[in-house]
DNA sequence: ATGACTGCAAAGCCTTTGCACGCAA
DNA sequence: TTGCGTGCAAAGGCTTTGCAGTCAT
């Protein structure tokens, strides 16, 4: 029921917040409820464009202010999609995450899950003398439609 | 032997970019002597540096552009390292690569590489209606000397 | 009332582009 | 000689910062 996740993203977001002491001011909460509805990762300037659209404007200063309050209090995380443009995505409580796929091409972002790729990662940061903290996975090549 | 494998990777670099048609320039003969020597990725701005002190500086703009044009050629693999800076690191012609774990607090690269991931990546990209032309996995967290 | 939050504009940073000169072929 | 390669400076694109007005608490 990815509704249900969704929703309680954004909850858990805003409590977190207020926990650290921010405010519940308007731009902010704009943001969250906009990244809530996100399938996957998105930029601050398509951000900007679905808040704009959506009727209540958010400055883009207000925007990348938001995003890096989030990824600081781990409710977001970061990706680096195009070359230059970092996009971000909800990080979910429960821990469950995926990868993602990126078309040279188009673009597009497909995500994936696999147990044995995330196993794998698990044994290897067990055995390092390094905290790791998060990982990514990343899958560069062409998507189904630009390969024809 | 390390060594011979970078000296490989000069080589071949400078026949590969003859071959596509590029003539012998010397700022672009410079970053590709310069990229032989490292043993892992580099930024712009530390070749730049790297190349000054050597004593033949070459223009910041003769630099991205060189190192366009191998990544193009598939001699580089870019990879975002710090937030907003992109490093390049050679890909050798054999195919062997290595993966990164990068310090969140100094930036530490920490080079690994794991065969379980590898065919755990490969199994994945075979199931995939995409087509993978290459990889990264990186994990970040604290290095063993900023973790204490 | 106080200080956080926001919007706007300006500044920053990395990277790319335009252009004229120099060098490889 | 031709036109690719280079350096310099200017322009670009994304992101961050400064500041004054506004709003949450």
């Amino acid at each position: 029921m990815p509704a249900a996740t969704k929703t309680d993203w954004g909850s858990f977001a805003l409590e977190k917040l207020q926990a650290a002491g921010f405010r519940r001011g308007g731009a902010r909460t704009a943001v969250v409820e906009a990244l809530a509805d996100q399938d996957c990762a998105i930029s601050a300037f398509e951000l900007e464009d679905l808040l704009r659209e959506r009727g209540g404007g958010v400055a883009r200063a207000s925007i990348y202010r938001a995003l890096e309050q989030l990824a600081d209090l781990g409710l977001l995380k970061r990706l680096e999609v195009c070359r230059g443009t970092t996009s971000y995505e909800r990080v979910e409580p429960g821990g469950e995450h995926h990868h993602h796929a990126i078309c040279a091409d188009c673009g597009k972002l497909i995500p994936f899950e696999d147990n044995s790729l995330e196993r794998a990662i698990d044994k290897i940061a067990g055995r390092m003398s390094f905290d790791v903290a998060e990982h990514d996975v990343v899958l560069r090549g062409r998507c189904e439609h630009c390969t024809r």
